[in-house]
RNA sequence: GGGAGCAUAGCUCAGUUGGUUUAGAGCAUCUGCCUUACAAGCAGAGGGUCGGCGGUUCGACUCCGUCUGCUCCCACCA
C-alpha cells in the first residue's frame, strides 16, 4: 500500500481507540504485579473540555502510558464531579428557558429534572477525553454522585460530627443572592469596581433629640444604614474626644445609636468616623461581638431590603442605594459624593455581586486536619511538583479557618441532620438512626415528625474523598473497617496531576481525609500544572474569546499534535501561554516520523550486498547515541521533567535519526539496501515508536502495527519501554567529531557559493578517528580524504579545526586570501583573549590551591588546547601569506 | 498592609549541591536550496555584558543584601 506524503490523524485516531478500547487495554485489576495509579482530577459533569483539561490529562495519560509500558498495573481512574452550585445554576437556567422557576418545584421535582441533564449532558466532557487519546479505565468511571459515593460523604459527615468536629452556628457568610447560596471564600472573586463613597450627616443627639450638630460618616453602602447599630471612633482621634459617651441619630428612621470607640477605626480614611453595621459587614460582625452590639439584619435572601429596613421595603439593595442617596440628598444628610474605587466580591459562578450574610451554617473544624495534613508535605511523605508550592501550603495549612460545609441548595447530598418538633436534632445517617436517636430525646417523636435539614454539602466535601471512594466507598466515616482489596492495592495512588489553584481547596483535603479514614497519605507526588493562556499572557475565557476548543484543534492538527504542542512549553508550575504555532510544531514532528517511515519502508532490501564501512559506523554511533538518549529521558521522567524529556527525544528523532543516521545510511537513489542495515534500521526505529509511544500514542500505534505483520490483539501500548544499555562515550564523541567535520566543509561550501553537488577534498591533521572518514567523506561530498602529517598549503584553501584537529580543503582559485587570513586573524585575537583570561586563573596562587584538582586541570587543559589552536591559525595564516 | 515567587536570545523556557573551554534548547529571524522520505522540508548563519547596584569567594547566571519591574496568594479602610 502506497503510503501519503502527509500523515492524516483523521483516519487513524478513532480506528486505534477503538481498538484499544475492545482489547480492554486500559482495564485495571489487582494483581501480583506493582500498581501505578492516578484518580483524575474530576471534571465538573457538565462542563466541556477546556484547554487546561488538554494539557492535565495529556500529562496524565503520558505518565499513566509510560508506567504501563515499564510493567506496572497502571490504572487511571475517571469520572466526573457533581460541582453543585455550577450544575444547579445551570439546570436553573435551563428550567426558565422553560418558563419553570425553581421555586415553583419541589425539591423531587427539581432533583429529577437535574438528573435528566445530568444524563443527557454529564459525561460530554468524558467522551472528549478520548479524543486525546486518554488512556482511562473507563470501567472505573465514577461521578460523585454516585449512590456509593454520596453514602460514603453522610458517613464522612455522620464520623465527623460524632466526633465533635462538625457544628453548627451563626456565621458571616458569603452570600450569593442570585443562587440563593453561601459560597465559599475561594469561590469569591474580588474585582476592582468602581463605585461611590458617600459621605453621611448623622446628627448628635442632645437629651434623646437631635441636635443642630452632626458628625460626617463615610459608606459605600448608604442602603445599610437603618442596620447601624452604632458609630465607631478611634479612641485616639483627637477631633472626636468631644463625642465620646455621646450617641447620633441614623438619618431618615432616627434611630439613637451610641459612639463607640476601637483602634480598628482608621484615622485617615474618610472622616474617620465609622457606621457600625453588624448584620451586613464581616468587620462589623466583628466589632458588634466585641461591643456586644444588636445585629438588625435588613437583607433578604434575595439582596432585597426587608421590613426591618423599615424603609425602602422589598427594594433590591442597588436600586435601595440610589433611592436612598436621594433621599439623603433631599433631607440634607448627604454632605457630598466621592468616585471610589475598591475591591468587591463576586460570586464566581453567577458573578452577583456577593452579601455578606448572616446565617445558620455548618461547619468543620480544620485545625487538627491541617496541622496532620501539613506534616505529611513538611516531612516529605508528599512531594509538590515544584516544591516552591510548600511555602504557599504551608502558609494556608497555619491560617486555616473552619470549613464552611453547608450550601443552600438542592444538587447534592443533603446534610443527614434531622430536627425534631422541639428544635433540637440528632445526626445519622439514615432516617430510621435518626428516629431511634431522636426517641432517645423524645420517646413520642414519629417518624413523620422528624425534618431533615434542606442544605447540601458543600462540592469538595464529596471530592475530598475521590481517592478513596473511587475504590472502597465504605472506607469514608469508618476509620476502623478493613480495606477491601481494591483499595488495599490501588491506595495509596502514586501521582495527583491538578492544577495549583485547587491546592488548598482539594489537594490538601484530600490529605486530610486520606489521613483519617486510611492513615495513610492519598498520593505520593502532587504534580502541579500552570493554567493554561493565551500568548498574550491573559486567562483563557470565554468572555474573552481566546481560548481554542480543543476538539476543532485535535481535528486539525491531530491529537498527537496537539498533545505533543502542549507539553513542549509546559515546565510544571508556570503558567504556560498557548499559541497554535506549538500545536502546528507538534503536527510537523508527527509528519517527520511518518516520512521517516515511508523512506525506511520504500527501500528495497538486499542479503546479496555487504554492510558499508560508513553505515557499520553510523549504526554503532547510532545505538550507543540511544542509550545515552534513553537515560537522559529516564532521569527527566523521574524528576517530572516532562518537556525536557519531550524536547530530548523530539531533536534525538529529528536531528540524530533523522538528520545523520538515515541521511548515512541511505542508498543510493535506485539501488537497494543492504540487509544487515536494514534490519538494524527497523529495530532502531521500532525503539523510538516505543520511546514515543506515551507522548504521540495514535501515530506510533499505527506505524508499529505497519512495520511488520501483527497478530490481532497486539499492541505498542503494551510493549515495554525501551531500556537504556551499557554505552561508549568515546563512539558517540568520534562521531560527532566526523559530523563537526560536516558542518564545517558544507559551512565552506555555502559561504563559497560552492554547490553541494560539487566534489572537494578534505585534508586532516590531528587526532581523528580514521575510522569515521568514510562517513564524513560521504556526507560532506568529498572526493578525496587523507590523513596527513603536514598540510599540504601548496594551494589556497580554507582551514578549520574540529577540537585540536586541523582541517583543510583546497580551493584553488576559490578563495580570496586576505579574507581567509581576516577570519583567522579575529579568531586568533578571541582565543587569545580568551587564553589570557584562563592564564590569569592558573597564575593565581589561591585558585590553583582551593579549586578541586579536577576543576583546575580543566583550566590546564583549556590553556594548552587555546595555545594549540593559536599555533594552528599562526600556521595556516603563514601558509597563506607564501 | 502581610506572605510567596519570578526577572537568562525577538518569544517560550532549561541551566540540577558555585568551577565542563567563549551560558544552552525549541520556536521565530536571515541566507542558500522545489536534492528522487518530508517545503508541515533540507543545508547553513546571526542573536544574550544572565534586570540594576553592592557584597561573600581563588572563582557567581548560581549564595547574601539592596533597588527596580512583573506575577500569584492572603487580608482588606468603611
Amino acid at each position: 500500500m502506497e503510503l501519503p506524503v502527509k500523515y492524516n490523524p483523521l483516519e487513524v485516531e478513532d480506528k486505534w481507540y477503538a481498538y484499544w478500547l475492545k482489547n480492554k487495554y486500559f482495564h485495571s485489576e489487582p494483581d501480583e504485579r506493582e500498581p501505578y495509579t492516578i484518580v483524575i482530577p474530576p471534571p465538573n459533569v457538565t462542563g466541556v473540555l477546556h484547554m487546561g483539561h488538554m494539557l492535565n490529562n495529556t500529562i496524565q495519560d503520558v505518565l499513566v502510558r509510560r508506567a504501563r509500558m515499564n510493567g506496572k498495573n497502571a490504572c487511571w481512574v475517571p469520572g466526573t464531579d457533581h460541582a453543585s452550585i455550577a450544575t444547579e445554576a445551570k439546570v436553573v437556567a435551563k428550567l426558565k428557558e422553560q418558563g419553570i422557576e425553581k421555586s415553583s418545584l419541589t425539591r423531587e421535582e427539581f432533583l429529577k429534572h437535574a438528573w435528566e441533564w445530568k444524563e443527557k449532558h454529564g459525561g460530554i466532557i468524558l467522551e472528549q477525553l478520548k479524543k486525546l487519546g486518554a488512556s482511562c479505565d473507563w470501567d472505573r468511571t465514577k461521578f460523585t454522585m454516585d449512590e456509593p459515593l454520596s453514602e460514603a460523604v453522610i458517613n464522612t459527615f455522620v464520623y465527623f460530627y460524632k466526633k465533635g468536629y462538625i457544628y453548627r452556628g451563626v456565621r458571616m457568610v458569603n452570600w450569593d443572592p442570585q443562587s440563593l447560596t453561601a459560597v465559599s471564600d475561594e469561590e469569591v472573586i474580588r474585582k476592582e469596581t468602581q463605585s461611590k463613597l458617600y459621605y453621611l450627616r448623622y446628627f448628635i443627639s442632645e437629651d434623646g433629640k437631635p441636635s443642630d450638630k452632626y458628625i460626617v460618616i463615610a459608606t459605600t453602602r448608604p442602603e445599610t444604614i437603618m442596620a447601624d447599630a452604632a458609630v465607631c471612633i478611634n479612641p485616639e482621634d483627637e477631633r472626636y474626644h468631644y463625642l465620646k459617651g455621646k450617641k447620633v441619630f441614623v438619618p431618615l428612621i432616627n434611630k439613637e445609636i451610641p459612639i463607640i470607640e476601637d483602634s480598628y477605626v482608621t484615622m485617615d480614611f474618610g472622616t474617620g468616623c465609622l457606621k457600625v453595621t453588624p448584620a451586613h459587614d464581616i468587620n462589623d460582625y466583628e466589632l458588634g461581638i466585641k461591643h456586644k452590639l444588636p445585629v438588625i439584619d435588613i437583607i433578604d435572601e434575595h439582596g432585597c431590603l426587608n421590613e426591618k429596613a423599615q424603609i425602602l421595603i422589598g427594594e433590591d439593595r442597588f436600586v435601595a442605594r440610589k433611592k436612598i442617596t436621594k433621599m439623603l440628598d433631599e433631607a440634607g444628610h448627604l454632605e457630598k459624593e466621592e468616585n471610589y474605587l475598591s475591591q468587591v466580591g463576586y460570586s464566581e459562578r453567577t458573578n452577583a455581586v456577593i452579601e455578606p450574610r448572616l446565617s445558620l451554617q455548618w461547619f468543620l473544624k480544620m485545625e487538627d486536619l491541617a496541622k496532620d495534613a501539613l506534616a505529611k508535605v513538611e516531612n516529605g511523605e508528599i512531594k509538590l511538583i515544584p516544591d516552591k508550592f510548600r511555602n504557599t501550603y504551608r502558609h494556608w495549612m497555619e491560617n486555616v479557618r473552619d470549613w464552611c460545609i453547608s450550601r443552600q441548595l438542592w444538587w447534592g447530598q443533603q446534610i443527614p441532620a434531622y430536627y425534631l418538633p422541639n428544635g433540637e436534632f440528632v445526626v445519622e445517617a439514615t432516617i430510621e438512626e435518626a428516629l431511634a436517636a431522636a426517641q432517645k430525646i423524645d420517646p413520642s417523636v414519629k417518624m413523620e415528625d422528624l425534618r431533615r435539614d434542606d442544605d447540601v454539602l458543600d462540592t469538595w466535601f464529596s471530592s475530598w474523598l475521590w481517592p478513596v471512594s473511587v475504590f472502597d466507598p465504605s472506607k469514608p466515616g469508618r476509620p476502623d473497617r478493613d480495606p477491601n482489596a481494591e483499595l488495599a492495592y490501588y491506595y495509596p495512588t502514586n501521582d495527583l496531576i491538578t492544577a495549583p489553584e485547587i491546592l488548598f481547596f482539594w489537594v490538601a483535603r484530600m490529605i486530610m481525609a486520606g489521613g483519617e479514614f486510611c492513615q495513610e497519605v492519598p498520593f505520593r507526588n502532587v504534580y502541579l500544572t500552570g493554567i493554561v493562556r493565551d500568548k498574550l499572557g491573559r486567562k483563557m475565557s470565554k468572555s474573552l474569546g481566546n481560548s481554542p476548543d480543543p476538539i476543532k484543534l485535535m481535528e486539525q492538527f491531530g491529537a498527537d499534535g496537539v498533545r505533543l504542542g502542549m507539553l513542549l512549553c509546559s515546565s510544571a508550575g508556570n503558567d504556560i501561554l498557548f499559541d497554535e504555532s506549538q500545536v502546528e510544531q507538534g503536527r510537523n514532528f508527527c509528519n517527520k516520523i511518518w516520512n521517516a517511515y515511508r523512506l525506511i519502508r520504500g527501500w528495497e532490501v538486499s542479503a546479496d550486498i555487504q554492510q558499508s564501512e560508513h553505515s557499520k559506523l553510523a549504526a554503532e554511533w547510532f545505538d550507543n547515541k540511544l542509550s545515552q538518549t534513553i537515560e537522559t529521558i529516564d532521569e527527566h521522567f523521574s524528576k517530572f521533567r516532562l518537556s525536557d524529556a519531550l524536547m530530548t527525544l523530539y531533536k534525538f528523532f529529528w536531528d540524530d535519526f533523522c538528520a545523520w543516521y538515515l541521511e548515512v545510511i541511505k542508498p543510493e537513489y535506485g539501488k537497494p539496501i543492504d540487509k544487515v542495515t536494514y534490519d538494524t534500521t527497523i529495530v532502531f526505529f521500532e525503539k523510538l515508536l516505543r520511546l514515543l509511544h506515551p507522548i504521540m500514542p495514535f501515530i506510533t500505534e499505527e506505524l508499529w502495527q505497519n512495520i511488520e505483520e501483527r497478530k490481532d490483539g497486539e499492541t505498542i501500548m503494551l510493549q515495554p519501554q525501551p531500556k537504556a544499555a551499557p554505552y561508549s562515550v568515546e563512539t558517540i564523541h568520534a562521531f560527532e567529531q566526523g559530523v563537526g567535520a560536516i558542518a564545517s566543509v558544507r559551512n565552506i561550501r555555502q559561504s563559497k557559493g560552492l554547490s553541494p553537488k560539487e566534489a572537494l577534498t578534505l585534508q586532516i591533521k590531528g587526532a581523528f578517528p580514521e575510522k569515521i572518514v568514510s562517513v564524513v567523506k560521504r556526507m560532506a561530498n568529498l572526493s578525496e580524504v587523507s590523513l596527513v602529517s603536514e598540510i599540504d598549503n601548496s594551494v589556497n584553501g580554507a582551514a578549520f579545526m574540529v577540537d585540536t584537529i586541523e582541517f583543510f580543503v583546497p580551493l584553488t582559485g576559490m578563495v580570496n586570501a586576505e579574507e581567509e587570513i581576516a577570519k583567522m586573524e579575529a579568531e586568533i585575537a578571541h582565543l587569545s583573549k580568551f587564553l589570557k583570561g584562563v592564564e590569569a586563573k592558573l597564575s593565581n596562587e589561591r585558585f590553583v590551591q582551593n579549586a578541586p584538582e579536577a576543576v583546575v586541570a580543566m583550566e590546564r587543559k583549556k590553556q594548552s588546547d587555546a595555545t594549540t589552536k593559536i599555533e594552528n591559525l599562526k600556521n595556516s595564516i603563514a601558509n597563506l601569506k607564501k
